[in-house]
This record gives structure tokens, C-alpha cells and sequence, in this order.
DNA sequence: GACCAGGCACATC
DNA sequence: GATGTGCATGGT
């Protein structure tokens, strides 16, 4: 079976199992951006605590945002983890973006090319949360890879162990058609999946994928 | 108590 | 270019 076939099927798999997911849960293009930045290797829950404070003290917004020092803005996100981190990430994404823009709709309503290639310049944003910020904040096309998809993917054969962020992205991107809700829907279903199902040093019971291919050797010997 | 979570930058070899 | 390490909270 062609690998469109496959992946468009273990779409409708996932789908029929946790029905579409809306994503990305947010209250407009900014709390996207700032959430991208702080689920980085983060737990959604945790982030959910850190964007409340930031709401709960009047700082969802650009100048919100600019006004809080360094370590206010720590304080605020601290549920997130790495904290000193994702302060400083933040800061940088929002400088970056008020340095030339008064609004994060004008900013992010660019080429997707355009966009990406520039926010791939500030440091602490990185392909997936670049990615993240163009699909679900700007409402462009792109695909977005996460550790969930990996595994998943490669668990399933659809990739092979050396494939790397830009390669797996390419795949999906050539063979799962270009439509915005699409691309977004399908990333929010491996997260699904791999919340609940496709978790490290385990193997899956249960999970909706589970009669599409499946070869664990790699993982398990 | 170990493991995991919707990464990324930087140091070192 | 490849590999290793620091960053940190909170749930299971």
C-alpha cells in the first residue's frame, strides 16, 4: 500500500476513535504562540497553569508581556518548568515580534516561507514550536513533527530511525493532502494516540493504529 | 522513586 | 557533524 494510502487511513483510524480535537486549545494568535513556547518539552497540563497566571495577572499580550521583568515573568510561568528558560524565550519571541509589529496577527499573516525562516532566528524557537505558531496561530500550512509523531511513525514503519525533523515533515507534507484543518487535526490525533497509547518502553494495547503495520524490533529486540 | 511530558541551545569531541 | 548535557515542574 503507497504511503499516502496509509498515512490518510491511520488518520481515519484516529479520527473515528477521538473524534477531530479542534486544536490548538487557545484564546487567540498570542496565547498559541506563548503555549508553544511553553509546552516545549512540557507537559500540556502544567502549561495550562502557567498561561492562567499570565491571564490572572494581565499579561496575555505584547506589551503585558514586555512590561514584566525577567524574573516576574519566571515567577508567573513557573508551572511550566524550566522556567528561567522559557522567560527568556518568551522575551525574545516578543521582542522580536514588537521590534517590527505592533499586532502578532500582522506578524504572523506572511508567507509561510517568510515566517518560518524568521522565527527560526530567535532563540528558543525551534522547528516544532516554529511549525506550532505558523499552523495553528497563523492558520498556514505546515506540517508539525513532535516526538509523538516519531514514534509513532516509526513504530508503524512509516519512517526509519535516522529520519530526523525536516524529513519527517517533507513526508507528511508530500503525502498527506495540504489543507490547514487537515494537517492540524492529524497532529493533534498522534498526540492523542500517543498520550494514551504510544508511550515509551511500552507496548500498545488498545490503540486505534493497531492494525496498521507494527514492527517493534528496533525498540525491543 | 523512577519515568515521562506537544524542545532547544550550547559545549565538547 | 555527531553526541551529550542543562534546563524544572507536576502527574502517574
Amino acid at each position: 500500500m503507497s504511503t499516502s494510502k496509509i498515512l490518510l487511513q491511520m488518520y481515519d483510524a484516529m479520527r473515528a476513535r477521538f473524534g477531530h480535537q479542534n486544536w490548538w486549545p487557545a484564546d487567540g494568535a498570542l496565547e498559541v504562540c506563548v503555549g508553544a513556547i511553553l509546552t516545549q518539552n512540557t507537559n500540556w497540563t502544567n502549561v495550562q497553569k502557567a498561561i492562567a497566571n499570565l491571564k490572572a495577572a494581565g499579561c496575555m499580550s505584547i506589551e503585558g508581556l514586555c512590561s514584566l521583568a525577567h524574573e516576574e515573568l519566571a515567577e508567573l510561568i513557573r508551572p511550566a518548568g524550566y522556567f528561567n528558560v522559557k522567560a527568556k524565550r518568551l522575551k525574545n519571541f516578543i521582542m522580536h515580534v514588537r521590534a517590527d509589529w505592533d499586532e502578532i496577527d500582522a506578524f504572523l499573516d506572511r508567507p509561510v516561507d517568510t515566517l518560518r525562516e524568521e522565527l527560526l532566528t530567535v532563540n528558543g524557537v525551534g522547528p516544532e514550536t516554529a511549525d506550532s505558531m505558523i499552523l495553528y496561530a497563523a492558520g498556514k500550512a505546515t506540517f508539525v513533527v513532535d516526538a509523538y509523531t516519531a514514534r509513532i511513525f516509526l513504530r508503524h514503519g512509516v519512517i526509519s530511525p535516522e529520519d530526523e525533523y525536516e524529513s519527517i515533515k517533507e513526508l507528511c507534507e508530500s503525502h498527506i493532502p495540504e489543507d490547514v484543518d487537515l494537517w492540524g487535526d492529524y497532529h493533534a490525533q498522534l498526540v492523542a494516540v500517543g498520550k494514551s497509547y504510544c508511550k515509551p518502553k511500552a507496548r500498545c494495547t488498545g490503540c486505534p493504529l493497531e492494525p496498521f503495520p507494527h514492527d517493534l524490533d528496533d525498540e525491543w529486540g
